[in-house]
RNA sequence: GUGCCCGUAGCUCAAUGGCAGAGCGCCUGACUGUGGAUCAGGAGGUUGCGGGUUCGAAACCCGUCGGGCACCCCA
């Protein structure tokens, strides 16, 4: 038992956990730049008021990690991405070059309960195209979620990126007959439609001071799945999705409405398909954020994915990869205590041809030496014993295929790049001893 | 921040007031120049932590820390 225990919500990232998010980095890139995204990155600290201005309420006074500095001002640990990025695009916006793309992957901080897909620090996923306003920017961004779920062989049957629009869903209290006034709670009812039953939904509506006549047309509203026909957003929204490949993995879904205070437009959320967890990434568009934070009005759309919710849904739909955490391509064995010194200066030389190379320190049994090898996963080991010193060779073993040969020294690297490069399967697991 | 459930070997869990255990993993050997199987053996625990009740506590009570579930919220 350890005596210093990690801090509430945190994770520690031991070797496998770290192979496991860069790769999911790496995918996250690959996408990004394939729709000509460009990396950048906010700092990790910012002042309070810059959440303060639009963030919404619960998110500045409950959720984040403040305090104050030595001066006295106030400091959050950063709780999302995106005032950072308006602060930033707010700061050049007469200067960068439009359309801009940009994408990032750090570190963000809540001061929220753990729970399952839920943790204090995490890891998220920002891509943001500004200064477009126009739903074909919007269907881009869905493109570019879609196109991830694809690269991480998650397909249309086990996810679904949800869609609405703050403004049909304006439209539609509207002629219901909510007062602006309401706009808020009713937001507030219309996001609790799935999580409750029919009852408690109802009871909360009667909280909320919701007449029943309302509740109908509301409930009707929630329950039109072509509603989305009277919004021109959504109409070229889902042409655009449509023309760009990815509409089988798209709904459109009333009830999606996204808790952010600066969402303006179309909103979306992805969810696996048995609804089994939290939201896997939630977006939308913000047309007024960069202004607000002091800039030129610059349009915006983005979304934001953690990282310990898609690791979940990719553990339970079974597309989590197996990556080993040791990077060698060879492990050169200490075969005694005579021959170390060979052996070292073997790894030295196959290190300066480029080969990543690991060197087992103990001249212990052979045996344990490989099989230290296997477990690691490591493909190759040069075993350089007193029979091949005496010839100038070394034994070039390929554990994948249970094989090996004696090659000339001189003629090692060679023989090692040629032996990776052959993709060599790996010996049926029934071989016989 | 509120309520409920859980915390036992590295992992998954058993033992319900009476000697702390199993499976998997790990280590060693069978195998002194060769890894995935098999067999044999071994190490590993103040039962999260602190206090209380009891002849006796892993178990019951209180507190605390951590995890999970529901609120809350989801950037």
């Amino acid at each position: 038992m350890t005596e210093i225990q990690p801090v509430k919500g945190t994770r520690d990232f031991y070797p496998e956990d770290m192979t496991f998010r860069r790769w999911l980095y790496e995918r996250m890139r690959e996408v990004s730049e394939a729709f000509g995204y460009q990396e950048y990155d906010g700092p990790f600290l910012e002042r309070l008021e810059l959440y303060a201005a639009k963030s919404g309420e619960e998110l500045v006074k409950e959720q984040s990690f403040v305090f104050p500095d030595r001066s006295g001002e106030m400091i959050a640990l950063r709780p999302e991405l995106t005032p950072s990025l308006a602060r930033m695009i707010a700061a050049r916006s007469k200067s960068l070059l439009r359309p801009i793309r940009w994408w990032s992957f750090g570190p963000f901080w809540r001061y929220e309960r753990p729970q399952r897909g839920r943790t204090r620090e995490f890891f998220q996923w920002n891509i943001d195209l500004l200064g477009v306003d126009s739903p074909q920017a919007d269907a881009e961004l869905a493109a570019v979620a879609a196109a991830f779920f694809k690269a991480v062989g998650l397909g249309p049957e086990s996810i679904r990126i949800l869609v609405n629009n703050r403004r049909l869903a304006d439209l539609q209290l509207k002629e219901i007959g909510f007062q602006p006034e309401q706009r808020e709670s009713v937001f507030r009812l219309i996001d609790r439609r799935e999580k409750m039953t029919d009852q408690a939904w109802q009871e909360y509506a009667a909280e909320l001071g919701v007449a029943d006549s309302h509740l109908d047309a509301l409930q009707r509203a929630l329950e039109d799945r072509t509603a989305w026909e009277k919004s021109p957003e959504l109409q070229s929204f889902f042409e655009t999705a449509d023309a760009l490949g990815v509409s089988e993995y798209l709904a459109y879904e009333p009830t999606v409405i996204r808790g952010l205070d600066y969402y303006t437009g179309t909103v979306f959320e992805a969810r696996d398909a048995a609804g089994e967890f939290r939201a896997i990434l939630g977006g939308g568009r913000y047309d007024n954020l960069v202004a607000d934070v002091g800039g030129d009005p610059v349009p915006g759309v983005g979304f934001a994915m953690g990282d310990v919710v898609i690791g979940l849904v990719l553990q339970k739909y079974g597309s989590r990869p197996n990556l080993r955490s040791n990077p060698a391509q060879v492990l050169v064995p200490t075969f005694d205590e005579d021959t170390l010194p060979q052996a070292l200066k073997l790894a030295g030389d196959l290190r300066r041809a480029g080969l990543r190379v690991e060197w087992y320190p103990l001249p212990v049994r052979l045996s344990k030496q490989l099989k230290y090898a296997d477990r690691q996963g490591i493909p190759l080991a040069v075993i350089l014993g007193p029979d091949e010193l005496e010839q100038d060779l070394v034994t070039l073993k390929d554990l994948r295929s249970r094989s090996q040969r004696t090659v000339p020294r001189a003629a090692l690297v060679e023989s090692i790049r040629s032996t990776l490069a052959a993709e060599v399967p790996s010996a049926p697991l029934s071989d016989p001893e």
